[in-house]
RNA sequence: GGCCCUAUGGUCAAGCGGUCAAGACGCAGCCCUCUCACGGCUGAAUCCCGGGUUCGAUUCCCGGUAGGGUCACCA
């Protein structure tokens, strides 16, 4: 190949199409592209390897602003957060922000602030602003106030990285590895039918990437005219062949991931879209070049990936690139008509984030679930070491699952109980104001008011080597101990079927009379006892069992007629405690309305 | 349709040539018990199919099948 001659043809293409980028004295060194110190070299420069021990991982999020944040998201955040903070690494936030059209005002905010409820936090990159994203505001992502950046390698916005692209892009080009192509979206289309119908392989590669090696008058006319265009990969850049005909898709690549091994691809021959007519990346190229200047070492996301790693390869080759450890994983499914399904943010939005956290999910419980199902390994560890830290637990993509994970909400709500099971009541108390600050503030100054009873109510029966756990998340809690409060007690459930409405007023008037607030649980059940008898219940529900002729129920049916006075329900933990809970005078108020 | 990934009970899954095929959730029953919850015990329920390789396959290979993903100037 005349490599002079072509050398010239790429330059020209280079300057017309890059013209703010000057090769400096190298523009004329045609020969090679050996020491080349043009703008892209400068980028490699400016980013220097981190200084970090062996093993560290740096890892990244690299989410686009497009509003919802689903449970997905979380999982990838949640591996990709452990597996850099365990290996004392770095984990970033990248915000992939190169489609203008699906961007979403404030989403940015509201995704750092959903990962930061349930405990995720960055090292590095896109951050909450000095103004926290308050309220209002006019501006977008980027230029806002209400968010900033921290670290090195940035800027971490992908909208306000245009003259790395461009700069690497450039450097393609000049290396005949990539070109601009002015097909329009007719042409393309037109392409795909005439492949489609003679069942070829779609897309703009070999003989259909019409630009590649395209007349130097025709693409320096064309750009006169201000016809859009799209700079491309030239996907033959390696074949270093004649006419670049490519086709044969024969070729495959291997990869070793970190999840699944080696896995096997064909080789890429698509002349890919790397900057946009916009002039902004697509995700392909972005990738390669951010996650090459932010020395990421593992690239960990999700298994939808797989199909354009091909791309990704070549483009890190094309570069010079060293790639990155891919680790793909498994993706959360659905269910959906018996069927299961990708989580989808449009479809899906009891997934969404936000959903569990009105419901008042706890951060820990979630994380605790979300860590079950990525590593297999890691229930077995919780349950011989259950008073650790999470952190404490060593997360391995060797133990990560390769199949589709169906979401289980029993799972989580059951992950969740024995969570919240170990936490301090103090704590679930916090907890439940915040949430009522958010999702129900009529109840807010109500639990403020009555912390103490707040605490004591979730703190029933929670003592000693085997703990209630019925407590699984905020709105179902508020629930569960809505009685202790005035203003929320309400008759919800009928009296026993087997108690007449007058047996009910006697035992109550009864157990009112002989109440003294100051009884030992003893005493205070012996008496309960008593009445049960004295009313023609058995006194131990064995006698009844035995005998039923005899008796219209047991104290079990005393009790219940009582509970249902003091809490407005059939069923509840301890009555005992709940009394003393409540205190001497509502007891009696309680019981005295159903006497009136 | 092409390409790719995946395949153990309803769900999450351990397993890595010889096991009565762990465990957890859920479900059913029993026990404990003043109700609920907790806890304990018991139970039902799984290796997708067909070929190989092997003395022996859930495990290795091939082929089906099924499910999923992906085929953009979206990520």
């Amino acid at each position: 190949m005349a490599s002079m001659e072509n050398n010239a043809y790429f330059a020209a293409i280079a300057d017309l199409f890059f013209p703010e980028i000057q090769d400096g004295a190298d523009g004329v060194d045609a020969a090679g592209t050996a020491g080349m110190a043009n703008a892209a070299a400068d980028y490699e420069a400016k980013y220097p390897a981190r200084a970090l021990p062996d093993g560290a991982m740096v890892t990244r999020l690299g989410p686009s602003p497009t509003g919802f944040i689903h449970l997905g998201n979380l999982f990838m955040a949640t591996v990709n957060q452990k597996l850099a903070r365990q290996s004392g690494g770095v984990f970033l936030l990248r915000v992939e922000d190169t489609d203008q059209k699906r961007e979403v005002e404030g989403a940015v905010e509201s995704l750092i602030r959903s990962l930061a409820y349930f405990g995720i936090g960055f090292d590095e990159g896109v951050a909450l602003g000095a103004d926290g994203g308050g309220a209002a505001g006019g501006g977008a992502g980027a230029a806002s106030a209400k968010t900033a950046e921290r670290g090195a390698y940035g800027p971490y916005f992908q909208s306000e990285r245009r003259a790395i692209y461009r700069a690497f892009a450039h450097r393609l080009v000049r290396e005949g590895k990539a070109y601009p192509c002015f097909l329009t979206e007719d042409e393309i289309a037109a392409i795909r039918a005439g492949q489609e119908a003679s069942k070829l392989l779609t897309g703009v590669y070999g003989p259909y990437a019409a630009w590649r090696g395209a007349d130097l008058e025709a693409i320096a006319s064309k750009l006169a005219a201000g016809e859009p265009y799209v700079i491309r990969l030239n996907a033959g850049f390696e074949d270093s062949g004649e006419g670049g005909t490519g086709g044969a898709a024969d070729e495959t690549i291997t990869v070793t991931d970190g999840i699944r091994g080696d896995i096997t691809l064909p080789k890429n021959i698509m002349d890919v879209v790397i900057l946009k007519k916009d002039g902004l990346p697509t995700y392909h190229f972005a990738h390669a070049i951010d996650d090459h200047l932010m020395h990421t070492t593992h690239v960990i996301r999700g298994e939808e990936w797989l199909p354009s790693l091909p791309v990704h390869i070549a483009l890190f080759r094309a570069l010079g690139f060293a790639p990155p450890i891919y680790c793909h994983t498994a993706l959360l499914m659905k269910m959906d008509g018996g069927v299961k399904r990708k989580l989808s943010k449009r479809t899906d939005p009891e997934l969404a984030l936000s959903y569990y956290i009105a419901d008042g999910y706890h951060p820990l419980a979630v994380r605790e679930y979300l860590l079950t199902i990525i590593n297999s390994n890691y229930e077995e560890w919780r349950l011989s070491n259950p008073e650790l830290d999470s952190a404490n637990f060593l997360m391995t993509t060797e133990k990560m699952g390769a199949s589709g994970i169906l979401f289980d909400l029993d799972k989580l709500q059951n992950v969740s109980r024995d969570t919240l099971a170990r936490l301090p009541a103090a704590e679930l108390a916090d907890f439940l104001i915040c949430w009522a600050a958010r999702e129900k503030p009529d109840a807010l100054p109500v639990l403020r008011e009555n912390r103490a009873t707040l605490e004591a109510a979730l703190d029933i029966g929670r003592a000693g080597e085997k703990p209630r756990k019925d407590l699984a998340y905020a709105a179902q809690i508020f629930g569960f101990i809505s009685y202790f409060f005035d203003g929320y007690f309400r008759m919800e459930d009928p009296l026993p079927e087997n108690v007449s409405p007058e047996d009910a007023r006697a035992l109550l008037a009864a157990y009112l009379a002989g109440y003294c607030h100051t009884d030992g649980r003893e005493l205070w059940f012996e008496k309960i006892r008593g009445l049960a008898a004295a009313h023609g219940y058995a006194p131990r529900p064995k006698d009844f069992k035995n005998s039923p002729d005899m008796y219209k129920g047991h104290v079990g049916d005393v009790s219940t007629v009582i509970r249902r006075a003091l809490t407005g329900r059939q069923n509840s933990p301890d009555i005992y405690e709940i009394q003393q809970i409540l205190g001497e005078e509502r007891v009696r108020t309680r019981i005295e309305r159903l006497l009136l």
